[in-house]
DNA sequence: ACAATATGTAATGTATGTTTTACATGGTGA
DNA sequence: TCACCATGTAAAACATACATTACATATTGT
């Protein structure tokens, strides 16, 4: 799962700390899914597509595996 | 979070096992969704959208919380 | 040089998503 | 009635998401 978060602050010119607390987590929260460390969970996506007003697959980019 | 997998799933005259099995889930995780117990993993709900081709709102309604 | 800010990172603990195994119940068809 | 199928459910174990605390590094402005 590939996100482009980082873009999406930038677009709307904040840090990773603003960000977290727009969508209610910690800002490591928001840094371990940038750098893809795990991805969110379906809540939080929806929180970011919310805030960020686009849709979950605008941000998340899914590859299927098998077939 | 509301969902809708069992008008999906009635729309494509399967059952929880059978639906299981393509997302590549057991049938009580599908179960356990559909009934509300849980939230699927972002994964998991990329997985139905693909399978219902439809996006992931298709399927998951998310309440706003807070204001 | 110093302070402040943004980001990376690591450890520990908790909550939640998922599997496995197993059993119970209700409907349907032979 | 009996077998079969779909669904509900529960416990244990495991994987992952997230919080908290803490420290490190790089950049920037003064």
């Amino acid at each position: 799962m590939k996100n482009n978060i980082k873009v999406w602050r930038a677009k709307n010119d904040m840090t990773q700390e603003e960000l977290s607390k727009k969508v209610g987590v910690t800002r490591q929260t928001i840094n371990a899914i940038e750098r893809g460390k795990y991805d969110p969970s379906l809540e939080l996506a929806f929180s970011l597509a919310s805030f960020f007003d686009c849709r979950i697959e605008d941000i998340f980019a899914y590859e299927q595996q098998k077939e």
